[in-house]
DNA sequence: CTGAAAGCGCTTACAG
DNA sequence: CTGAAAGCGCTTACAG
């Protein structure tokens, strides 16, 4: 267990304190303690500089690390506005212990829905800023003039990768599904606050080149504000054009077109079908039980952290990653 | 619009070049951008800064201030595990608002859940860090050992405020609201894994005061597991027990109990009444809707932010502020 | 009213 | 193999 050093002087302990008590310079200890390539430190010395900054509690100082190398290992993620995937968590554990490992800090950030107060980047300089959406030009100009060497979209370089939970093979399950279970006509549900968001674009893109796969029509992408009576007009809607499944952006939005259905005395899935995304707690809780999709993860927090560590320390990429498997929840409503 | 400066050289602008623009010297930058108190700027000196600060798009290097002054002008707020409130979005973004104004900035975080990362605090050193619950030793001396200064909850000190979102005014109302239906006999629900926060506790007491103040018996705490049948053999037991009134911790916890009493053919409120807290979006989606309480979670950020300024500005408190009201969600679980 | 200068605690060529 | 030294970009007494 750590002990507290000098309780009596609360002045941090420095690499000079450490190097003093070995009886090194202070260069050695940074190299050892970043273990510096190019260097060639006996290992006794090593061994000596490890066990002083243990026992004397030292932690670097990452503002004058940061300073000094003009790097502050900081990775900064900015959420979208709307409430995130629940799954999300697991996502963003797993990231962050990759990027802890590497020795990077994984910081995560909402912005004030008015963009009243200074963005984060400000404030912590970080090396590589993501979003989930592109930036717009101002924000661009605000992270360059802060010394944010990494953006990500990089409006410059349209190319690159998506990382984003946007993979493709929860929606193609969904739609795989209600097609086996006998649905010809299908529609694309989400909320109305997040449709334009690129998670949304992307999962109904994926179900619609499913859907052409199998031969069905396009499903459409309708949204829902479960605030207020559209999911029931939606449903009535749907029932009359001959739609019987819904695929819905998740789990939430399931709920939310099941709820209709209920109201409107449907049954599940003989009048409609519902099939949500993420294995969510409401799924579960909700009378019917919703059919939905469960993703790992964790392994795409890998291939977040694999992404961000090619960016910032141009690691190679590992070998084009076979997407995790999702599988299929099946429950009353489908 | 801000411009970028300077495309071709990447060189960040300093205070120095801010300095030569204008023709005085470096520290006279600082005084004007930092409203640095005991200095008599002129006006046209401050304005001339200013301007060209503003011209050259000049942000100051957090590293190198929170280095030269020792202060980094960050609060890092650590989240339970557990997923958090709905409500902590707007509060949070208050929270943040207000605390911008004052030029700080809140960075939130939830450990990774086997602590196999490294805090935070080590990469960010952060003036303040926040928890909502007591931190261990070991986390105590590491934050210490890297220069943090304020810690809350704070070991030493157990008799400050506190200003999470446990205030008590929705228990309350909760309460009394089952009471004025007629229902007698109580009963306090959580998830099992939050069953020992602080804060699950906190509301079971203000709970349980109000029930005593009523002349009712004092409602038990009872956890349930969404993903088992805890609810349904809680619903059943708690019926054989003549408990028909079930105060829950929020709406999830009502979502879950709910639909194990709709499992069970019972009819809410008739049989059993159900009364959520946050009033959050399954609240309104569940079937059927559920009662709850609204907070005004704005007022409650605004709170937190003026205690975090008193800890680290040494602020003085604003006057024992007025609770703010929450108020009664009555939809058709009560 | 303003500037010269020391110092914060690191990293990183550079010399030995 | 190791150390002396410059420098990162600020803040902050201290002198004028």
């Amino acid at each position: 267990m750590a002990v507290v050093p000098e309780p009596t002087t609360s002045r941090r302990v420095t690499a000079l304190d450490v190097a003093r008590e070995v009886g090194v310079s202070r260069a050695t200890v940074g190299f050892v303690l970043n273990n510096t390539p190019g260097q060639t430190i006996p290992e006794s010395t090593r061994e000596r500089v490890l066990r002083a900054a243990e026992r004397l509690g030292y932690r670097p100082n990452s503002a004058a690390r940061a300073l000094a190398s003009g790097r502050s290992r900081i990775i900064l993620l900015v959420l979208p506005d709307w409430p995130v995937e629940f799954r999300m968590r697991d996502y963003l554990d797993e990231a962050s212990l990759v990027l802890d490992k590497a020795g990077y800090s994984l910081v995560t950030y909402t912005r004030h829905p008015d963009q009243a107060a200074r963005p984060l980047w400000e404030s912590l300089n970080p090396d590589l800023v993501l979003g989930t959406l592109p930036f717009s030009s101002p924000d661009v100009a605000s992270m360059l003039a802060c010394g944010v060497r990494e953006i990500y979209p990089d409006p410059d370089r349209p190319d690159l990768p998506d990382v984003s939970l946007a993979f493709s093979a929860g929606p193609e399950l969904q739609v795989d599904h209600l097609h086996e279970r006998g649905h010809r006509k299908l529609v694309y549900a989400a909320f109305t606050e997040t449709r334009a968001s690129s998670l949304v674009i992307a999962r109904h893109q994926a179900a619609s080149d499913r859907a052409r796969l199998l031969g069905l029509a396009t499903p459409d992408l309708e949204s829902v504000d479960y605030r207020d009576d559209s999911p029931d007009v939606a449903v009535r809607r749907w029932l009359d054009a001959g739609i019987t499944g819904v695929v819905a952006f998740n789990d939430d939005v399931a709920a939310a077109i099941a709820s209709a259905a209920v109201r409107a005395g449907l049954r599940m899935p003989a009048d409609i079908a519902v099939i949500g995304h993420d294995d969510s707690p409401i799924a579960t809780m909700f009378v019917p039980a919703l059919s939905t999709i469960r993703i790992d993860t964790a392994a795409l927090g890998r291939g977040f952290a694999d992404f961000v560590l090619h960016r910032v320390d141009r690691r190679p990429l590992p070998a084009p990653r076979t997407s995790p498997k999702p599988t299929l929840v099946r429950r009353e409503t489908s």
